[in-house]
DNA sequence: CCGGTTTGCATAACGCCGTCAGGTAGCTTA
DNA sequence: TAAGCTACCTGACGGCGTTATGCAAACCGG
């Protein structure tokens, strides 16, 4: 069964009366940064008051959870594209300078992802995806028998630690003299540290 | 020339004036959090009204310093106690440690620390003394010829790295089931990936 | 000892913020 | 055409950092 006209129409208003708003929002995210962000600067530069932009995404919670979730579908796809490959460290490598590129580029995209959300809210589901696809090459290198140790969660973690380190750090500090390869020998630190070469034995 | 005996207890209680501030600021830090503190909250706390609070620190950025002061001078004692050995490898080793747990045991001061300051307000002199005391064990690392590659501004940058991403996800994300050895086994992995076995060659 | 200055502290306000109660005007549907 | 729903607005509440203004007490030079 479809959508009377009618209905139809006042759908089609309404999407794009969000869209609207989420280009703004977006806009004055990626201009002034979270903390330059407030529902008031949104309303006046979208056309709208504060009570509309609350109809439509409920708070300020909800509005920030649409544009991050907007990026991080881009994010996922790329992510998904990077990690085709045969050799696990290779897919590791990808993956992880891919994040590490996004946090980078995308730094208020990023603390809002970082974000602590309260028990009631969980995860984005494409929060959630991006998870499963970062946890998978790990997966592959211990049954590959290629981690130094036995433990996957260490890894994981020490690995999680190092990248959300490099791309807090540069993006909160951008006035330290950052070494241009930092991101990479970072990375092949990791690697050195972590991963066995194929023929070792744990 | 010591001063008038009035001089001097005006002194004295202003002193103390700005101590039982500070004490009460330091109660509400560390009970509500970075964003739980606010100079209103602060007020009806510790007796006086806002604008003498402004009186005494000028500023709410002035509060939280002398917060912040107060627990780097305790910090910076111990990190000098701990880096007394003869081996570089050590040294770097326990300071490494000394500080990360610093900041997984006062996560409102770390945050504090690592805030982003405005170009005309220098870092504290604390954190100054701080930093040059922590580069010190990669300069004699440099020195013995035991750091993987000789750049030992990368090595600096990327531990640097290491060490806030493992404190502030651990701060930001408490409810995350952590590893109990992550810090030790995370710092482990550092040395593995950075620095060369006392015989072997860069 | 006394008048002017300085100090400690408060009241009340300004301009932000996130949020929401309530009202209106127009379209949809029975 | 009456009833209801939707989009949208005006205006407010309480909280924030901060500051202008004012007042009483303490201090100090004459």
């Amino acid at each position: 069964m479809d959508l009377q006209p009618a209905e139809q129409r006042r759908q089609r208003q309404r999407t794009e009366a969000r869209r609207s708003i989420l280009d703004a929002a977006e806009t004055l995210l990626v201009r002034d940064g979270y903390e330059g962000f407030s529902m008031r600067r949104l309303a006046e530069r979208c056309g709208y008051t504060t009570p509309t932009i609350y109809h439509y995404f409920g708070d300020k919670k909800g509005l920030l959870d649409a544009l991050l979730d907007a990026r991080l579908r881009g994010l996922l796809r790329r992510m998904k594209r990077v990690a085709l490959g045969e050799d696990p460290v290779e897919n590791w490598r990808h993956q992880t300078l891919a994040f590490i590129r996004f946090g980078l580029k995308h730094p208020t995209h990023y603390q809002l992802l970082m974000m602590p959300r309260g028990a009631d809210e969980p995860l984005l589901p494409v929060a959630e995806q991006l998870i499963e696809l970062m946890l998978r090459p790990f997966s592959a290198l211990q049954e590959a028998g290629r981690l130094v140790a036995g433990d996957v969660e260490a890894a994981r973690q020490a690995v999680w630690a190092m990248v959300h380190g490099l791309i807090s750090l540069q993006n909160g500090l951008p006035d330290v003299a950052w070494q241009a390869d930092l991101d990479a020998s970072a990375v092949a630190l990791l690697e050195r540290g972590l991963i066995l070469a194929p023929g070792a034995r744990a």
